[in-house]
DNA sequence: ATGAAAGCGCTAACAT
DNA sequence: ATGTTAGCGCTTTCAT
């Protein structure tokens, strides 16, 4: 075993040297070039030997920076590891190391259990410079507001705005998103379509209203949005898919675990994907879509991820703006084989 | 805004509560309990009213010890995903948090860049109580031994182990798992087999092992090995599982992308997977299997992780010891289409 | 060119 | 029941 018995200080450095701890600082900081050259070489030999690295614990303390961000967002999906990869790497560039932590635990998706409460108040201890969370609800959640907005820690949003309150945000262009959908459709020939999501969720919203938007702006084309988790909702949209003679014969969805869903329901129903029917998805949910052949969406989850980390430097090296930004990542539409021209 | 600019300091506690910084700490701890009722509560509803949060730097300065573990495992695959997923939850349970990050840059798959340098100095400096990593190599790695090891850092290995030091480590029961897919492959009748893998791959060799030795003990079977990355390598598994009459029936590859590159190469060459050839595959890859319907193992990953974990846990509470542990978890063979009954 | 001293926020041993 | 003091490892201002 070599020197070091625990960590080499500047202190031991200094005693070894014969110097101040200050000079030992100072020149291996490279602050204040005005030591002789000698005793540079001198400290910076015994530093090397005693392998001395500087407890970055102590500098926070004074420094009050500690460059380490806290990123609360779920690693159990590809999409999310994916955002999390865009930040790791983006952050590492500027030498910022991530704790990353998340809850699951959300029994009415409403209340912010102790759980989480902890692991906020484990990032606020540990003094991160600033907040990366994808919120595990849209609407105000004190958790996230009193421990993190009040306290004035830079907090940046991910995949999910919240209605209360206003941050930087990085996430998908829904809305471009729902419109791409219509227009691939509608350049299939499909007139009569479906948008199968849930108005809790305002990510389903953009992508209904810009799919909507497009359909209500073309001629002879007509768009319908239902509920997927309403009661019902099944049955209701096996009759709009089959009904002759103004049935639907394009179905949008949320996403792609409902599409998975909506072709067993399709083919159930005696049709087929997508000749009679043409389904498309969206690509937050890890689906192995290119052996199911659905077309859907990619959302480039690590530019995501890239763009809240950027947002995020910004704000930790220039805090104190109010000028929240929003970077909307355009998703990318994948055409595989659920989708097919209009009969 | 509420009261706080910045953060509440004991002090700051102290001055408004007109006792001194130690009453305080003392109390908002529960060090010490004999202090006045009255003393206790006024110092705590300030506390509360500031929003107090103590500043867990200071104290690991004193104390030595920060709750915070270095994770150095890619977070781009599933399976390492799932991996860190098992360590977080288990380590969140002890109110540890995780510092995860990772190098991708293996440009020679042996030399160590600045990056992995970088990389260990930001925990070494943060002063992580312990690091959990998945190595990128087997054979001395000297970021690694130098910077970790060396420090005396509590140091636990995952999925690899390396080839120089002997550490905690947590992974997969290859032999177990080289041993079920013999014992597979043989229950359905299959007598004459392949393994193709990587020797260049520890975690190869195992399964491995585990595979030719239970086809060695098995009268009339015989197993073989193939190296995939090697010239003609496809040519030769092509030969080996079409050469009649003494054509091996089965494949067992080291992974399941390997699995489904075998399954394409069997299939141009006329045969029928699993009507003609039977394939295996081991679960590490992320591949749809699903999909596919390919026979693997499932490794349980997060276990993998919350073994480590509890390594890291028992470590860092109980440093010095010389007994290493090493957790081996069990694979689980999932039956899927790819596999049947020999001719 | 180098050092002394104060202080960051906290803990802990030792008074009173 | 509460306070005094020293110190963790570091930075920084101000001497010398």
């Amino acid at each position: 075993m070599a020197e070091p018995k625990g960590n080499a200080t500047l202190k031991a450095i200094a005693e070894e040297a014969g110097v101040t701890i200050t000079t030992v600082s100072c020149i291996l900081n490279n602050k204040g070039g005005k030591y002789a050259a000698k005793t540079k070489a001198k400290v910076q030999a015994i530093a090397d030997r005693l392998k001395y690295r500087p407890n970055a614990l102590a500098t926070s303390v004074r420094t009050g920076k500690t460059g380490t961000a806290g990123v609360m967002i779920p690693n159990r999906h590809q999409f999310y590891s994916r955002v999390v990869s865009g930040i790791h790497d983006t952050l590492l560039n500027h030498d910022t190391l991530m704790l990353l932590c998340w809850n699951d635990d959300h029994p009415d998706g409403r209340t912010f259990g102790d759980k989480e409460r902890r692991i906020i108040h484990g990032l606020v201890d540990r003094r991160v410079d600033g907040i990366i969370l994808r919120p595990a609800h849209e609407d105000l959640d004190r958790s996230y507001f009193e421990e993190i907005w009040e306290r004035g820690i830079p907090l940046i949003l991910v995949d999910r705005e919240m209605s209360n309150v206003t941050t930087d945000f990085a996430g998908t262009n829904d809305e471009v998103g729902g419109a791409l959908a219509a227009e691939h459709l509608l350049f299939l020939g499909h007139r009569r379509m479906l948008y199968v999501g849930d108005s809790n969720i305002s990510t389903s919203n953009h992508r209904q209203d810009g799919f909507l938007r497009v359909l209500t702006g073309t001629r002879d084309a007509c768009g319908q949005a239902i509920e997927f988790y309403s009661w019902g909702a099944n049955e209701q949209i096996v009759e709009l898919i089959t009904q002759q003679p103004d049935r639907a014969t394009a179905v949008f969805c949320i996403n792609d675990f409902i599409a998975s869903q909506i072709m067993s329901l399709a083919r159930d129903a005696g049709l087929s994907v997508p000749e009679d029917v043409s389904v498309v998805g969206f690509g937050d949910q890890s689906l192995p879509d290119a052996a199911v052949g659905l077309t859907t969406f990619n959302q480039s989850p690590a530019q995501i991820g890239a763009a809240a980390a950027q947002m995020y430097l910004d704000r930790v090296n220039a805090p104190g703006h109010t000028d929240y930004r929003t970077i909307l990542i355009k998703p990318d539409l994948v055409v595989r084989g659920s989708t097919a021209l209009a009969k």
